[in-house]
DNA sequence: TTTATCTTGTGAAATCATTCACAAGCGCTC
DNA sequence: GAGCGCTTGTGAATGATTTCACAAGATAAA
């Protein structure tokens, strides 16, 4: 399979969303026009995107709900389970143990790590926060999948490090800080501070 | 000016985080090979994005560095102060409230803000969170530019509808819902939910 | 002053992503 | 079963972004 844009895939994302919509009000079939007016985009765009993975629609109907969905998460890799490990149990941390959106979609949450004695020991959203001293060990015993770092800036890009010498293959890093993965790692960040940064200069050409 | 991209102005953003690190080490001059070694890109994509606001190297010498902070800073519309509110004090409103990477640069919470009357007149890092139907005079009297949304992803879009018509014009979501803003009003979403997808879609591609 | 060495700034080329536009397929009705 | 209306799937065209490649400007040393 060629290379799927990254915005590509974005959009398989959103529209399995539109799609568990349009199940849940027991409608069977979507146009490509009516996932594009949900996502903000255009018809020909969600047709393309589509068109990479196969042709899943039926001309002059649209396309199942139930077919169409299946075939993203199986496309998404949605269909198993992924184990996750959430590193830091601050604020941060803390929020993420508790999200909803996780276990919905085939995330587990099997560990919490942290290095301050202080939080080890306690239970975060049903799960007691573990010394990040077992981190290794723990990642080949529990099968982790995914690492979700949430640890303060400084220590972000040792602990993507460690991570990845112990074998995981995909981290999700919110803290600050700009890191590098080894090649076959997929390393995605979520920056809020870059998120404010962008909204102040579109506020900044506005005015 | 010709609209410039938003992987550009996200570049940016990570160009002066680099400016301000070598600022500390006490270094004067960088060049743009500096800059692409430490942003993951190349020279010429960094020299590229500077050459949309001008020209501020010094060729065979390469930029200064507090020069060049400054002038970022000022595309990026980061000498002012931006006046932020937090909607939604559970725990993603919490760890945003918390945040520190938020006043650092010149953003400052001004008003948290929440429907539950439990979480009403208790403090969040400094700041008592206020019933939510005070939010459209707050706005105005605060002088808030920026909400952030850390509420349910079914509350969202009628918040943003709100804060809309009271006269935000940048708004960053972080709740699991696709939002739509009236023109003129940049939104912005922060959906932990589809990062880990892609994660998964990444892992699965691999396998 | 001249030369050697760097590094910028930028058109041109290449690559990548989106949009257009339309033939072809399908279901429904008559 | 022929005709109509609708929607897909997809090459081709357009648009956007990145990379290339190099002339030109600047410093420093001889």
């Amino acid at each position: 399979m060629k290379n799927i844009a990254e915005s590509t895939v974005r959009r398989l994302s959103l529209y399995l969303r539109f799609l568990e919509d349009y199940r849940r009000q027991g409608l069977e079939t979507i146009s490509s026009g009516n996932l594009a007016a949900l996502g903000g985009t255009t018809s020909a765009q969600v047709r393309k995107d589509l068109s990479f993975f196969g042709s899943f629609g039926t001309r002059g109907l649209g396309y199942s709900v139930n077919a169409l969905a299946h075939r993203i998460r199986e496309i998404l890799g949605l269909e198993r389970e992924w184990r996750v490990i959430i590193v830091g149990a601050g604020k941060i941390g803390a929020a993420l143990a508790q999200y909803k959106g996780f276990g919905h979609r085939g995330f587990r949450v099997v560990g919490i790590y942290d290095v301050d004695a202080a939080r080890v020991g306690k239970p975060l959203d049903g799960i007691v926060v573990k010394d990040q001293k077992d981190l290794e060990s723990d990642i080949k015993s529990l099968k982790a999948d995914i690492v979700l770092i949430a640890v303060p800036p400084e220590a972000a890009q040792p602990l993507v490090d460690r991570v990845t010498k112990a074998g995981i293959r995909a981290v999700l890093n919110f803290a600050p800080a700009p890191l590098h993965a080894t090649e076959g790692v997929t390393l995605r960040s979520v920056d809020m501070a870059l998120e404010l940064e962008i909204l102040s200069y579109a506020l900044t050409v506005k005015a």
